[in-house]
DNA sequence: ACCTATTTATAAAT
DNA sequence: TATTTATAAATAGGT
């Protein structure tokens, strides 16, 4: 913006590009956080340069609640098909009545949480209404983690059942065999190395004692990635 | 930048508020267009207002691919710190001293929330930081929810090997065994009704397939008290 | 939404 | 890369 009027088109020459990159970066970037302090914004801004290097900046936060939050916002999460099971479907008119009626509220609360308190009023039965529909979100989020350790643990048990029933039919074998061989349980007990045939099976059981005390760990010590 | 200098503060009047928002948010993306065109980069800007209402910007394609690369880009970079166990613990007067002052900001932030709030103030900065501790909380507990299943799918995984341990000595016993009868493995599989000794084991394998799809089912149908 | 006096941003030169 | 400077752009306050 000086010294000669830009034209709006790719800068051809590397140098002059990128100089006024870094210049207007810096600018943009200030540009923003400008905007967020005056306008009480929240602002997110991922710039890749033509290498591939990275900038970026958010204000009032990390860029991964603003990413959080805009896909939320911008409806990407909230309109899906069901990857679950059979859900009981009303028909579509009342659904969306009902999901508007959520956005609504939802807008409601925001305003009231982020804008004047009194501007808007909101009920507490109101309140009561958002708080539900906010657990219910999180729960959902939980939910579908579990849902995948869940069929996991259930893999896991029947596959240990299948793994039983195949033991006691070899145990069984083992003893008509000895029987035949007129050799007696002895030999059977000998060769079965550290495993004792029948206190093996008992001694696993009982799978889904659930362990408690895990209260008050400080979460950045703990490295899960459901 | 005109007719008087700005401070650089959060505007008081709503409505110079709301204005210079709509003036400078255009401006903001103005220059980010700009900036993309004349030094070949590639920019996202997430924008929400004071009331929540989101305006966004991609330049050079969608905000999901600036999301999804932006995410890769910082995760390479963000890779530190001690991936290990050590934990830094410091002397338990200052871990109550720090315990005290989240309580003290938690308290805060429930007079602000659910009290008047015209009579506590509470700093961006401070919210910020009760947002952070309820968010290592809930991370905390969820944690604690993760820590009980992947203990038991792995008791389940080390029962399920010592299952196919103790099948294989049974099946070399049952060879064994054959061999004094002088009858051959004929007979075994025959007495092995359905289940056919070797081609079990295999088709149990791969115990950790991880399922995807789960996202975006109602809370409400789904069961679980975890 | 439009105006315009000023402030800011910045292109080119150093 | 930092500074300077002439000029284009952005915009605060008003209408």
């Amino acid at each position: 913006m000086a010294r000669g009027k830009v034209q709006l088109r790719r800068i051809e020459n590397p140098v002059h590009r990128q100089v006024t990159f870094c210049k207007r970066r810096a600018g943009l970037l200030k540009k923003a956080r400008e905007l967020s302090v005056l306008c009480d914004a929240r602002i997110g801004i991922i710039i890749f340069s033509a290498h591939g290097k990275l900038y970026d900046l958010a204000t009032a936060g990390t860029m991964e609640e603003l990413i959080e939050r805009y896909k939320t916002a911008s409806g990407e999460a909230a309109l899906q098909g069901d990857g679950g099971g059979g859900e009981h479907r009303m028909d579509p008119k009342q659904e969306t009545m009902v999901l508007q009626q959520e956005i609504n509220l939802l807008q409601k609360g925001l305003r009231y949480i982020y804008g004047n308190r009194a501007n808007e009023h909101m009920t507490v039965e109101e309140l009561n209404a958002l708080e539900r529909y906010l657990e219910i979100w999180m729960y959902n989020i939980r939910s579908a983690k579990m849902q995948i350790m869940i069929q996991e643990i259930q893999a896991l048990k029947s596959k240990e059942g299948m793994l039983k029933a195949a033991n006691e039919i070899l145990q069984e074998k083992i003893v008509e065999q000895s029987g035949l061989l007129d050799v007696g349980v002895m030999v059977a007990d000998q060769q079965n190395g550290h495993f004792s045939t029948v206190p093996l099976i008992e001694e696993i059981t009982n799978p889904l004692t659930i362990l408690s005390g895990y209260s008050n760990c400080r979460g950045s010590e703990m490295g899960y990635s459901f």
